[in-house]
DNA sequence: TTTTATCGACAGACAGTCGGTCTATAAGGA
DNA sequence: TCCTTATAGACCGACTGTCTGTCGATAAAA
């Protein structure tokens, strides 16, 4: 019965992630959530002090997970550039376990407020990693730009918008135009000949299928 | 009393407009609603099936009088292609009239549904009227790319999510570099001469203010 | 007479509150 | 050392107020 409140805490989070990823967040009521926990409402509430509080710390959860992820493989320097740089951007997808299914289910309008949030820990947090192993790059002469952040950022946030979301409706056939496009475009971008990141794009996409 | 169904509908939206341009859309109660255009719940409920039905239909209203305009702008084949180019992306801002203060707002965490349906709306109409003025630009010479349609989704994406929403937070400092380093990709992705576009981009920033 | 627009009472669901309970453990006294 | 009392942290569930969407009745127009 009684419990320690971090493990409360935990509980709740683990109940909330698994319905929120079924039914999103509007459609999970608090009721739900303390159902499956196994506990009255007043101890909800002594935990959180409200559900989008829930939902904060379960993104919260999630983030420093997946940042350090992305992060441990960042920093690993045994490994070639473009090995890395394809690590660091499935990571992002694969999402290390903690939270499950959150990405697969992060897509429809019930979630757009954590969907939101979500977007907005990667928009900040993605670019600064992979920034460093580009200016490693550059450094080594394999990529070229006077700003290696903002081409970073510019990336993530097309792929996060364009590929991940269903903000664009595309068939098959656009979706391969559309990643030719973005491999020509990255090689403008970071100042490489024409063709030469086209298997490590072609991976990611391969890999993280979509 | 009694009105035409259009002209209450109307009624209807001027009301949620203004509401959810405040409160945002889950802030309003479909009370403050009924009460601001002065008629009983089951009216409301005749015109509009429910409370995000009146969203949809909102923001189906403003889309078609932005994209309209921006369309417009485009097709004036007595400006030039420059200055085109600006009058649609300060058509994005300034919203036509219609939905006055909807952007303004947009961005609180309140409105993130209404939020996500209106940059699904720009980020597939807005595209297609900026390459429409590009490809002109390439016959006369003045880009080069083999793909404007996907340069200019890349474009307005990061304008969009960086620049016009709260989701990276930037120092004046920090956006001035934003700035010139969007200007420099720009015209890597467009294949111009490095510095050929300053003063446009320049233009779209002052007169937006952001 | 049929269709169209309006009304407002009502049902059902939900988020969050509040007063109070229970228990482990710490503090203090014998 | 043993017993009693005090405290704080975890927990409970009834209750409140609010909100969305429904429905049958009604009035006005066509």
């Amino acid at each position: 019965m009684r419990k320690e409140a971090e493990e409360r805490r935990n509980e709740i989070l683990d109940a909330a992630d698994e319905l929120f990823s079924q039914r999103g967040f509007d459609g999970t009521s608090t009721k739900e959530i303390l159902e499956k926990v196994g506990i009255a409402r007043g101890t909800l509430y002594y935990h959180f002090k409200s559900k989008e509080d829930i939902m904060d710390a379960l993104i919260e959860r999630y983030s420093v997970n997946l940042l350090e992820t992305a992060q441990e493989i960042a920093a690993n320097k045994t490994i070639a550039i473009n090995e890395r740089i394809i690590g660091v951007v499935l990571a992002l997808k694969i999402s290390g376990g903690s939270s499950k299914e959150i990405m697969e289910h992060i897509h429809k309008p019930q979630n757009a407020l954590m969907h939101q949030k979500i977007q907005k820990v990667i928009i900040n947090g993605v670019p600064p990693i992979l920034t460093g192993i580009i200016r490693e790059g550059i450094e080594q002469g394999l990529f070229n730009t006077p700003f290696p952040y903002e081409c970073m950022e510019m990336v993530v946030v097309y792929m996060n918008t364009v590929f991940d979301d269903d903000m664009v409706e595309m068939t098959n056939e656009e979706q391969a135009t559309r990643i030719q496009a973005f491999t020509f475009n990255i090689e403008r971008l970071l100042g490489v000949e024409s063709g030469s990141l086209m298997s490590i794009v072609k991976q990611m996409f391969e890999n993280g299928k979509g």
